[in-house]
Formats: structure tokens, sequence, C-alpha cells
DNA sequence: TTATAAATTTAGACATGACTAAAAATTTAT
DNA sequence: ATAAATTTTTAGTCATGTCTAAATTTATAA
């Protein structure tokens, strides 16, 4: 039995390992956490009893695959749960984080297989996000920051890398959603900032912008 | 903050009580939340501490308006989520219990009241038990005498109208409590008496009883 | 009414997950 | 290569919610 601790645990993890099997820090995974490194030692000690981590000390850890499908499943369930909360309680996507963060350590196989099947297998969160199969696949997305992006190009938005709230509504106020189609027209090269076009309107964004939103080329 | 272990005691208790103010013991509560009374007594003070119960040693507690506010609070979630997993997640109204005790403890405002709106403000769960409105009221079931059950019907004991001692101690002999479930077996018109089973025994009472008895129908 | 039984509370212990402070190991920089 | 800085671990503590065993209070019965 895992407990809900334990599975925000291997969520920070796997976040931090980006699905590789990159060794991670003992710091790194206290950050994440916000707590100490004495807490996250504890815990690394707790998941390597349990099979679900490989640890040495002093070393870092990396996820086994045990650990690996049960933070995927706990990432399924929380993606399943964003998409409920925008399509059918209309919630916006700025609000949908904190209360799945709750919601995503209900255990029951029922319950997340049949929320898959009532919102109809999606694919994608409503941050653009993919959601893991229920067999622990996560569907490789190819996701370019737009800061990658040369004048004269166009592309879609596909994700946001930051998911805070005022970065989300940022992009509501500017009409930048999911799908949008964003044309690159010049960048700065003093301070990154970048002039864009969308829908007809020219917009100017700072790096910080260009460096936290996924797009695909077309 | 109200901590899910809390959640749970407030809910025990307020079934307890039969939402009357009525006095609950710490070998009952002990026994609804199957741990010991020690572990009872350790939080019944927790919760008379924050203002949630009335307490006095060796005396029982019984909820205070903010307690019984909480207590409903949850019990509204509970039904509301039994209601989205037979409607909309194809759940049988028995494998629902144990997923709303889970997510029964989800803290969100809006994530409640959005639900209720989908979910076409339901008035029962699935199982007819009433569910309270936001504002913590909960529809009152219409008690019935027991007089009134026919044969073939089965009703839970919901209260007595005579509590004078005789009645109560002949209630206690025959293992008739507030919960206790009844199942109508004949009735006799000549004196009115009626042949009832409860937990599989068989017993014959009187039109006196059948008279002062409150129950309510599943 | 006093002895016995039952219910309740207290005392002390344990597991979980957190913390601080200090020790140990590793990395970095001179 | 070694001193200094950083990272990681250990040791000891705390709060939550549980337990057992013992003490205390209340209820029951001869």
């Amino acid at each position: 039995m895992v407990t809900f601790s334990e599975e925000n645990y291997l969520k920070a993890i796997y976040h931090l390992a980006m699905r590789n099997d990159a060794i991670v820090s003992t710091n790194a995974i206290a950050k994440k956490m916000h707590t100490k490194a004495s807490s996250a030692t504890d815990m690394i000690k707790k998941l390597s009893e349990k099979g679900l981590v490989n640890y040495q000390k002093y070393k870092g850890v990396h996820l086994t695959e045990k650990g690996r499908l049960a933070a995927v499943s706990v990432i399924r369930k929380h993606r399943l749960w964003e998409v409920f909360l925008v399509k059918k309680l209309n919630f916006s996507w700025d609000e949908v984080h904190e209360v799945a963060e709750q919601l995503e350590h209900i255990k029951s196989e029922k319950l997340t297989q049949q929320l898959d099947v009532f919102l109809e297998y999606p694919t994608k969160d409503p941050h653009g996000d993919p959601i893991p199969d229920c067999n622990g696949n996560m569907p490789s997305t190819k996701k370019l920051l737009l800061s990658k992006i040369e004048p004269n190009n166009s592309c879609i938005c596909i994700g946001v890398k930051d998911s805070s709230s005022n970065f989300l509504q940022f992009l509501d106020k500017h009409n930048i959603a999911l799908g949008t189609k964003i044309i690159v027209i010049s960048k700065e090269v003093f301070d990154e900032s970048m002039t864009i076009e969308i829908n007809k309107i020219q917009l100017v964004i700072s790096k910080e912008v260009t460096h936290n939103l996924f797009v695909k080329t077309n």
C-alpha cells in the first residue's frame, strides 16, 4: 500500500527525472516537495524499502519500474480529473490543479477506468499535457518552446511549462489557448522579447513567456 | 481546519445522535469507528477543544452547531458523489460507499457546488437517504409509526413516541435500538399485534409497541 | 448500601511524516 | 591536493492518531 505522501514524492521524482531514469538528488526532491532535505532522506529510505526507488546513500535516487508505474498512475488520475473539472464542472484551466492534487489520490481502479470512459478517453489535459493510458504508457510529445521558433514562422500552442494561475490568466487575457496559432514576427537579441501575431493582432511578449509556452510547428 | 479523521468522527457522532442533539457515548463512537474507547476519548478531546462537540468527562458528547454543520457538509459530499458514481459512472448502489468514503473528504466549495449543478440538484442518494443542501439543512425524513408498515416491508428504527422507562427498557430487552433494521412479517387484525424480525430473530409485539416506535422506510 | 460489573479516562508506547542541529560525505575552488 | 563550501545523512524531537494496560468513575445488583 502506497500512502498519500509517498505518492506525492513519487510524482515529484518522476517529474524531476523528466521520465528518463535520470538520477534525482535529495535536495531537488526536498525543494519540489517544499520540505527539508532531512525529510526527503527519510522518505527516500521508505520508498527504497518498498522497492519503489533505487537508492544509494549520497548518490540520489531513480524510480524502479514499480515506482514509475505508481507515479504514472497518479499523474493519469490527476489529468483525468482536470479534464473532468473543466469539461463537466465548468472550472477554468487555472482553477483545476489544487483540486486535482486531492482527487489524484482516490483509490479505485473502477473509478479511474469509468472516468476515462465517461470523458471519452481524452489524450490531453486542459494544459495540453498527455494523459498516460491504464498500462502506464505516457504518450511522448515532442514539444518545442516558443523561444526556439524563428521569425516569420508560425506555430500552434500545445502546452505550458509553467502552469501557475498567474501565467494561465495572462494567457487568457491575451487570448492564447491550446490550439491557438501564433506567428513569430521578430525577436529582440537584447532581452529575448518577441513580437508575435495572434488573430491579426500583434503583441510583444517577454522571454518569461516564450520560455514557458510549448508549441508545435505546422 | 478539520482533518480527515476528525470529519469521520463527526459523521459517526451525527449518525449516532440521529440529528437530535442526543448524547452519544464514548463506547458507541469507538464501536462505530472500529477503534478502541481510549482512541475515541482522545479524539473527543480534540473535537471538544476545536468547539465541534460539547463534552463532559464520563458524560458523553453531542455536536455543537459548528460540529453539526461540518458533519452535514461531509454527508452532503458523500451522497452527491454516490449519485455521481451511479448516474454518471455506471456504478451499482452496492459499490459506491467505499469510494464515496474517500471522495467526501475532498476540500473545495466550488467542486461540491458544481457537482450539485451537474447532477441537477438531486435530493436523495442511491440508497434513498436525503442530501442536505449547501446551508446544512437536512431534508427531514418523515417519521412513520411502525404500525403503518405493511407485512414484507423492512424499515429502520429512528425514534420513539413514548419515552417512558418502561418502554425504553422493553426495547433494550429486545435489542431494538435507534438504527435497528426491522422486517415486518405479519400483522394480526384481531389485536393489531405484529410479528417482526430483527437480526434473524422473530418476535411478536403488541399494538402498544407498534404505535410508539418511529421508523423510516428505505 | 456496599460489592461487583461496566464504561470511561489516563499513562505510556508506537508508526508516520515532519522538523532542527550537528555530523559525515562529496564537490568545488584555490 | 587540500581547504572550504555544499550536499546529504543521522540523531533527537514533535504532532497526529492509534494501541494496551491500568486506574478511575459510574451503573447495577445482591
